[in-house]
DNA sequence: AATGAATGAGATTTCATTCAT
DNA sequence: AATGAATGAAATCTCATTCAT
C-alpha cells in the first residue's frame, strides 16, 4: 500500500493526495448529512469526519450548499449505476420471465433498502425544495433512468412476445411502483431493516400481480 | 359552536383565546418547518408567522422538537381523518367496482398530493431517523391506519364475490402502491403540481393493473 | 391553628393571610437566592418556593432587588437577635470568667455556622458591592450590634476588676476574631459542617488567648 | 525571557500571541465577574473588556462556568504567592520578634486589603457553594498555604526559644485570626478602603495580643 | 388580592466562514 | 495546499416584569 504511493507512483503523490483529501471530504459529508440532516449538520463535524481541518473544506468546496450538492450527487451516482447493473438478468428476453422478475425485482430491493439508498433519499425529500437542481439531477438521473431502462428492456420482452402491453413505460412504472411501495411503511421510512426474505416476499408478490396484469396471455 | 362562542359564553374567552393562540402556533410552526426544514427553520419566524412573543411560544411548548412533534402530530391527524373519507364509497361492496375503486384512487391521490401532505411526508423522511417516536405515532396511525381500513374494505368486497383473494392486506398494500409510487417521480417529490387530469390517469392505471390481478373471474 | 384563625380573630384573617403570605415569600426568597445567589435565582423559583403566583410576589415588593433587600434584612435581624441573646451569661460580671466567655463562645460560633447564617454571609459576601446600603442595615445592625454589646459587658467585667484592658472595643473585636476567624476554613466558607466539639475547641482556644492577653493580672 | 520575544524567536509571535489573548481573556474576566458576580456578568462584556469577539472566548474555555473557574484560580495562584513572600522576614528565627511580626501582619493585611484579594474572596464566598472544586483548589492553595507555612516559621522560632507553644498550627491560625477578622467589619466586607495606618494599627494589636499569649515567658 | 398569559430584552452558545501563516 | 485562530451573525431559550381578568 505504502509502496503504491511512495515508489510507483511518486510523481502523482500530491494530484491523487488531493483527489483522495477531496473524495474523503465529500464521504464524511455525506455521513454527517445523512446522519444528522442538512440543517443539524456542522461543518465542523464533518471535517472531523473527514481527519481535516475545517478550512481545508472550503479549500475545495465553496460553501456548505456545494458540499451538500456534491457529496449527494456522488453518492448518486453511485447508486445509480448499481441499479443499472441490477436490470442485467432482464438483457435478454428470458424464457423463465416470473423467475428473471424477481431475481431483478430482489436485486432492485436489496439497493433500495441500502442504508446508502434510504440515507441519500431521506436527504433529497427533506432538501429537494430547497435544492431544486439536485431533485433534477439525481432523482432524474436515478430513478428516470432505472425507469427508462426498465422499460427498455420490458419493451423487448414484449417485442418477443413474453409479455403484452402497449405502454412499457407505464409498466415499468407500476413494476417499480409494486416493488418499492410496500418498503416505505415495512421499513419505517429506512428507520427499520427488512430482511432479505421479506424484501423477496415483497418481490414475489409484485411480480405475481404484474404479470397477472402484463403477463403472456 | 359558534353560538357559545358569540353569544351564550363570553365567559369562556380567555380560555378560547389560549386554544386558538396555541392552534395558530402550531399551524405556524408547520408552515415555517415545512417551508425550511426542522434544522434551517427558526423558533423567531415561527413566532413572527404565528403573530405572538417568542416566549409565548415556549410557553405553549417545552422546546423546539416538541413544537416539531406536535405540530406535525396535528397536521397528520387531520390527514388521516381525510383518508379514511375518502375510502367511503367503498363502504358497500358495490356493483362497478372499477368506478368505485377509481373514484376512491382519484380521492386517495389529492390528498397525497395536496401540499399539507407532502409537506408532511418530507418532513418525515427528513427527521424520522431523530423522532422515532414521530414515526410511530404519525406514520403508524396514518399509513397504517389507511391501510388496514381499506384491506377492511376489500375484504368485504371479496367475501362479496366481486374480487378473489385471500390476501386482503397484500391487495391494499399494492393498490396503494400502484396509486402513490408513480406520484413521487411524477410530482418530483412533491416539488411540482401534478395535475388532475395526470392523477386520474394514474389511478386508472393502477385500478386496471389491480382488477387484473384481484378481478372477478 | 386552623380555629385561632377561623373562629378566635376572624376580622383578621385577610390582614393576617396578607402577612402569612408576605412571609412566606420572604422566606422562600431567602431560601432560594441562599442556594442559587442573587443573579441565578429567577422569580419564577421563588413564587414555586412560596406556593403563590409570579405576579403575586410583584403585588407585595416592587421589583426583585427590593424581594432581595427585603428578604436578607429579616434574616438578618433575626439572626441579630440571637447573637445579642447569646452574650446573656455575661450580664453579670461573672467569678468563673473563662468558663463563662467559653459558654458565650460556644453559643455565638452555633450561631455562626449556623447554615441561615452562612447563607446569610454569603449572600452579603457576594452582593454588598452592589447593595451598599445592605452592608449598612444588616451587617451594621448584626455584626456591630454585637461588637458592641460585647465591648458594654467587657468593659462591665473588667471595670469589676476581672479583666484588664483600657480598650474594651478593640478585646471585643479580637475576642470575636479569635472566635470566628477559625471558622472560615475549617468549615470551608460554610459549606462543610464543624461538629459541635470542633467548634468548643476553637471557642476553648480563643478563650485561653484572650485572657492570656486581657485576663486578670 | 524578553529577549527570545523581541530578537531570538520572532517565530513564536502566533502561539505567543494565543497565550496573551488567553490571559487577557481570564484577566478581563476576573475583572468582569469581580465587578457583577457570577451571575450576573454576562460573556460579552468580559469580551469586550478583553478586546476580543464573543466566540473567541468559546474558543478557548469550554463555557462560562470554565471560564469563571480558570479565571479565578489564576488570580488564587498569583495572590498565594504574594501571602508566601510576605512571611518572608519570619524566615530566621529574629531577635526582634515583635518587630518582624508586625512587619509580617503588615504585609499579609495589605494584601489581604487589596482589591484583589476581596474580589476573589467575595467571588468564593458568593460561589463556593456552586463551584466546591473551587473551594478545594482555591482556598486549600491560598489560606491553608498560608496557615501551614507561616505555622513552620513559627515553629522554627518556637525552637529557637523565643516563643512558647506546643501547637505551632493553632498559634498561626490565631495569629492569621486577629489578622484579618477585625478587616472584615472595618473594611465593610471589601468596600471601603482601609488606610494603611489602620491597618498598621490592627497589626500591631494582633502581636500585641499575640505575644501576650504566646511570647518568650 | 391573586393569577394565567404574554412579552421585550437579553443570556449563553453555535455556526459558517475568513485571515494570516 | 493546509491549518490554528478569530469573528459576525444568528440560534435557542430564559427572565423580570406587566396586563387583563
Amino acid at each position: 500500500m505504502a509502496e503504491s504511493r511512495t515508489s510507483v507512483a511518486p510523481r502523482r503523490t500530491a494530484a491523487r493526495g488531493r483527489i483522495d483529501k477531496r473524495q474523503a471530504i465529500l464521504d464524511a459529508a455525506f455521513r454527517v448529512f445523512a446522519r444528522e440532516g442538512y440543517g443539524q449538520a456542522c461543518v465542523k463535524e464533518i471535517a472531523a469526519e473527514a481527519g481535516v481541518a475545517k478550512p481545508t473544506i472550503y479549500n475545495h468546496m465553496h460553501d456548505k450548499e456545494s458540499l451538500f450538492r456534491e457529496s449527494t450527487a456522488a453518492v448518486a451516482a453511485r447508486l445509480s449505476e448499481g441499479h443499472i447493473a441490477a436490470l442485467e438478468p432482464l438483457r435478454e428476453a428470458p424464457d423463465d420471465l416470473a423467475d428473471v422478475l424477481t431475481e431483478v425485482g430482489c436485486r432492485l430491493l436489496a439497493l433500495h433498502c441500502s442504508d446508502e439508498s434510504w440515507a441519500l433519499r431521506r436527504l433529497l425529500y427533506a432538501e429537494g425544495v430547497r435544492f431544486p437542481e439536485l431533485l433534477e439531477t439525481v432523482a432524474g438521473q436515478g430513478d428516470r433512468r432505472l425507469r427508462e431502462a426498465l422499460a427498455d428492456r420490458l419493451a423487448r420482452v414484449a417485442l418477443a412476445g413474453r409479455m403484452r402491453t402497449p405502454d412499457p413505460d407505464g409498466a415499468a412504472e407500476q413494476f417499480l411502483a409494486l416493488l418499492t411501495g410496500p418498503m416505505e411503511a415495512r421499513s419505517a421510512l429506512g428507520t427499520r431493516d427488512v430482511p432479505e426474505g421479506e424484501r423477496r416476499g415483497v418481490a414475489e408478490a409484485a411480480v405475481r400481480t404484474f404479470l397477472m396484469a402484463y403477463g403472456p396471455s
